[in-house]
DNA sequence: CTTACGATTGCCT
DNA sequence: GGCAATCGTAAGG
């Protein structure tokens, strides 16, 4: 069962943890990379200062006001090109934030993207190396789920789930919309945080 | 038009 | 642990 995208960030962010989001080749290669959802992070738009669409669309945060089951990809530090999955009703803006995941189809693509010399397991650990190891920019905010380009995939398993604060934010800092899959070795590792007490 | 700033990462000491 | 890289966005004049 893949879950129901159409409810708040919070309750989809929980549901996405163990699915897989698969995204087929763009112009650098045709391959498909697909990983399973390890680290996200949710985002409530109008309700939640952290978030590109707490003041109201614009043309960059706009997908996030449309329907779900889209992707939301932002240009971060003018470098990495962070990935959400659109959710909430349409009209109503909120994602998640796909922070890490296990590479579990196109290694060899997603290695190639990455550099030879990332670990297997962090191929996708941290928000930009996702939107880097899938091969996705800008260009492809937008996209829709299933819609042939990229899939998600349900989980076959419910995994164990850590929740606590978000991370790299300067607002709404406590708000524990953190979820992760605890000792899974592509969790992005926390730099400015304490090592979390699971 | 101008300017300040990141939902980050990797390399430096 | 500290900091530079790098540029699109969004807010302000």
């Amino acid at each position: 069962m893949l879950p129901d995208l159409s409810r708040p960030a919070a309750a989809v962010a929980l549901d996405l943890l163990g699915c897989v989001l698969a995204v087929r080749g763009g112009s650098d290669d045709p391959g498909t990379v697909a990983i399973r959802l390890t680290e996200v992070e949710a985002y409530q738009g109008r309700d939640d200062p952290a978030s590109h669409a707490f003041r109201g669309p614009t043309r960059r945060t706009g997908v996030m006001f449309g329907p779900p089951g889209r992707l939301y990809v932002y240009l971060s530090y003018g470098i990495h090109h962070c990935v959400n999955i659109v959710c909430d009703m349409d009209g109503t803006a909120a994602a998640v934030l796909v922070r890490a995941g296990e590479v579990v189809e196109g290694a060899a693509l997603a290695q190639r993207r990455r550099g030879p010399r990332v670990p297997v397991r962090r191929l996708a650990s941290g928000p930009g190396c996702v939107g880097q190891a899938l091969g996705l920019s800008t260009a492809d905010s937008g996209t829709v789920l299933g819609g042939g380009r990229a899939e998600l995939r349900p989980r076959t398993q419910v995994p164990p789930v850590a929740r606590g604060p978000r991370v790299g934010i300067s607002r709404a800092t406590i708000v524990p919309w953190r979820f992760w899959i605890p000792g899974d070795p592509s969790v992005s590792v926390q730099r400015h945080a304490a090592p979390e007490t699971t």
